[in-house]
DNA sequence: AAACTGACCAACG
DNA sequence: CCGTTGGCCAGTT
């Protein structure tokens, strides 16, 4: 059988698929609670995926959906279509501090399903 | 078809 | 605690 590098690359995951279950996931996270793009990757199944949820996020139209509870690792504020100031507004809503574009309390915070 | 582009991430210095 | 670097993976040029 011809090699594969370690590395293994991608399962064979449908992007459709992929996208329905990181909706799926986004959607599960509790008020108060964040997840990382990487924790919601790795949720729907594809460990490495994080740029996708990343993309995912950005197109999502799914009103309703609290994408605002998505972040970046290590507690950083990540991107938001609206803007970083909307997205802390909304975080700050739900008892979230973000101070300097980091994540108050994130370790306590992170949701991890 | 090759290069570029992200709401990313971990490792390093 | 910053900034850089290399890797990631699908869409867009």
């Amino acid at each position: 059988m011809s090699l594969r590098r370690a590395r293994d690359r991608r399962p064979p995951t449908d992007y459709a698929a992929f996208r329905n279950a990181v909706y799926a996931v986004v959607a599960r996270i509790p008020p108060g609670r964040v997840a990382t793009y990487g924790d919601i990757a790795r949720l729907a199944g594809r460990p490495r995926g994080a740029r996708l949820v990343g993309r995912l996020m950005a197109d999502a139209t799914a009103p309703g959906l609290p994408c605002h509870r998505v972040v970046a690792a290590g507690g950083a504020l990540g991107g938001y279509g609206s803007g970083p100031a909307f997205k802390t507004a909304q975080l700050a809503a739900e008892g979230v501090i973000v101070r300097r574009g980091r994540l108050a309390e994130f370790r306590t915070r992170r949701w991890v399903g």
